[in-house]
DNA sequence: AAACAGCTAAACACTA
DNA sequence: GTAGTGTTTAGCTGTT
């Protein structure tokens, strides 16, 4: 918490984040929970500021307009349009009060087009004012409202979170209001460039790049990170050369998109409406050609996807037709952009914030960083298992050992392990000499359950022993058995890594299934099936986990069910390993969770149980691994029980059993006799 | 440093 | 003879 918090406001303060200017929303987003009262104050504050800000621009604006047309109207004859400028320039913000007077009624217009005492142009002037002086007092109203609502909500907030309970859903309030409040600001910014829009559109808002001391720069600015000021100040001066011959915008440039108002995104200069030419402006340089004659950001798939768009073109010559018809430079399309632009920003912010955040989990679990290569990759597993192929190529298959990546440091085994497996959990698979869940005598089933069709899609080595592997597929098997070929199936069935490379992985399954006692190799009618000694696989690594005395003993107590549960469900719970999760080992399960997960486990099992020992075919031992259990000499020895309780629960196993159904049925019908 | 565990490779035997 | 299955050994690496 106190490292999140630290890297927060280092790493992401106003200043990194908006040039100063303050007015960016989602800097709040997951900021530390202990100081939420006072950032959102400040929040609240920042959106003051912004909308001063805006308010300011839309005085200025309207002030200088209207000295602009006084001058023009009293001193016809004297033109000194540079002093103009640059007076427009130092002007200072008035008040509100001195404009809001000078909005004429209706019946007032009325009386004056009747009395035909104003000029047309005269006219034209009056209308773009109360045009504007319109827009601002909206602009005032919409606010107002806007302010109203994020003051209730801000109090709703800190209300919930004096009298929320439990600090998890503390934070789940923080960060839900902080997500209304984002959408809130955000809504409160695209209405503030929608009116500002409108003002340049009509001519009121006549703001030139070159500028000094523009408030609607600032706006701009505190609006978008650095950078991309940098890119949109290119792209801007880029566009005005280009722009510059153009006359249909004569008279004004309200829609000259250089102004500063609307943040110019690259898109804007990908589709160059006059020709429709891609150039690609961004990663590879300026120099770099387009990729393709028919590849074109905005188009996939016969579909154009200029934002809400969507329309379908049967060739690429007419989506260019369309994108330079309908999505043309104009006053809608810079909006869209503008919009797109905040889309970006905000996931950028996001992306920010959650890379920051992994960096704090990282740290907290004392885990090396991979911050390069934290961000998040595209879920596409196709890509990641491009890289592991890469990687694994070039040695055989399974000697993932040899890749020069080299495992993290270990990881506490309840994130690694309940964890779903995400692209940065790639850089810990393979190399592995102990796999955790060995290694913490962790179960697989829930890693398996839960990242079960990452497995299977991806060509990711599990992070599992063989052996674990094979007790696994045999334990979800109903009879607890499996011959070597329904094993291979499972490996192959459950994970993409297992299908290639067959010969290496099947002998060390086959090695596996020689060399650890735990599995025990039962003749069948059939032939050979393969079950596995619970005990032994107990017994091959002493477990030394320092739980809670009183947890021992409640395990045990459970496990002492023995002489009035079946056999199976027996072999169910020390199948399912269920753990005396420490907090040491485990991180943050309460006891009462644990208890539900054992619970469950327990009815997990009885169900096993249930299904297995009453309709099995009498040839065939349900269990012979039972059978082989009640003939080993050493008595269970309670210390072995220590770690290997598993936290399988039913949700988490049933799918998988289901999923073996499916599989077993493909081997014939040698279960059902 | 030694023991241990796990992975890989390979040789060999047996059987269908 | 071949493929599948099962056993065993050896060498290596990583962990304890």
């Amino acid at each position: 918490m106190m490292q999140e918090s630290g890297t927060e406001a280092t790493s992401n303060g106003p200043a990194n984040q908006n040039g100063g200017a303050g007015a960016e929303p989602t800097s709040r987003e997951g900021r530390p929970k202990s100081a939420t009262p006072s950032v959102e104050v400040s929040a609240a504050d920042l959106l003051h500021l912004q909308q001063h800000q805006a308010l300011q621009v839309a005085r200025q604006i309207l002030l200088q307009q209207q000295q602009q047309q006084q001058q023009s109207q009293q001193n016809t004859g004297r033109k000194s349009p540079k002093a103009n400028d640059k007076q427009q320039g130092l002007q200072v913000p008035v008040s509100v009060a001195m404009m809001t007077p000078q909005v004429i009624t209706p019946q007032q217009m009325q009386q004056i087009l009747q009395q035909q005492v104003l000029s047309p142009q005269q006219l034209q002037v009056l209308l773009q004012q109360q045009q504007a002086l319109m827009l601002q007092q909206q602009l005032q109203e919409f606010y107002k409202k806007q302010q109203e609502q994020l003051h209730l909500q801000l109090l709703q907030q800190q209300q919930q979170q004096q009298h929320a309970g439990s600090k998890q859903s503390k934070e789940q309030q923080v960060s839900a209001q902080q997500l209304a409040f984002q959408q809130q600001l955000l809504q409160v910014q695209q209405v503030q460039q929608q009116h500002l829009l409108n003002l340049q559109r009509q001519g009121l808002l006549t703001i030139q790049p070159g500028q000094p001391g523009l408030p609607m720069h600032s706006l701009t600015q505190a609006m978008i990170p650095a950078e991309l000021q940098q890119l949109w100040k290119e792209v801007t001066n880029a566009h005005v050369k280009e722009e510059h011959n153009s006359s249909s915008n004569n008279g004004h440039r309200g829609l000259d998109l250089s102004s500063p108002a609307p943040p110019k995104n690259p898109l804007l200069n990908q589709h160059a409406p006059t020709n429709g030419q891609y150039m690609s402006h961004k990663r590879d340089g300026p120099t770099l050609e387009e990729p393709s004659p028919h590849s074109h950001p905005l188009y996939g798939h016969g579909v154009c996807k200029w934002p809400g768009c969507e329309a379908v073109f049967d060739d690429f010559q007419s989506f260019l037709k369309h994108l330079n018809n309908e999505h043309a430079l104009d006053d809608r399309s810079t909006a869209q952009c503008r919009v797109q632009m905040q889309v970006v920003q905000q996931l950028e912010l996001q992306l920010a914030k959650d890379k920051e955040r992994l960096q704090a989990m990282m740290t907290h679990l004392h885990v090396k960083s991979t911050e390069p290569k934290a961000t998040p990759q595209p879920l596409n597993l196709v890509s990641n298992v491009t890289l592991s192929k890469s990687a694994s190529e070039a040695s055989p298959p399974l000697s993932l050992p040899q890749t020069p990546t080299t495992p993290t440091a270990p990881l506490t085994p309840l994130s690694q392990t309940h964890s779903v497996i995400t692209a940065n959990n790639l850089h810990n698979v393979g190399p592995m000499r102990r796999r955790y869940s060995e290694k913490y005598n962790m179960p697989i089933s829930p890693d398996l359950s839960q990242n079960k069709e990452f497995y299977m899609n991806a060509d990711v080595r599990p992070p599992f022993t063989y052996a674990s592997l094979i007790r696994q597929a045999i334990l979800e098997s109903p009879e607890k058995q499996l011959t070597l070929n329904e094993i291979y199936n499972w490996f192959t069935r459950m994970f993409a890594y297992f299908r290639r490379n067959a010969a290496t992985w099947k002998n060390a399954v086959r090695h596996n299934l020689s060399l650890h006692k735990c599995f025990v190799r039962v003749e069948n009618v059939k032939g050979a099936v393969w079950t596995v000694d619970e005990i032994e696989f107990q017994k091959r690594r002493p477990q030394k986990i320092s739980g809670s005395p009183a947890l021992v003993k409640n395990i045990q107590t459970n496990l002492g069910y023995g002489p009035t549960l079946s056999a199976a469900f027996q072999a169910s719970m020390a199948e399912n390993n269920i753990p005396l999760y420490t907090t040491a080992s485990i991180g943050s399960p309460t006891l009462n969770s644990l208890a539900n997960a054992i619970r469950e486990e327990m009815n997990g099992a009885m169900d096993h149980g249930n299904s297995n020992g009453s309709d099995s075919s009498p040839g065939r031992s349900p269990l012979p691994a039972m059978h082989h259990i009640s003939v080993k000499e050493e008595p269970l020895d309670p210390d072995d029980h220590e770690g290997p309780l598993s936290l399988v629960t039913t949700a988490n196993h049933s799918p998988d059993f289901d999923d073996h159904r499916d599989y077993e049925d493909e081997q014939g019908p040698d279960d059902m006799l």
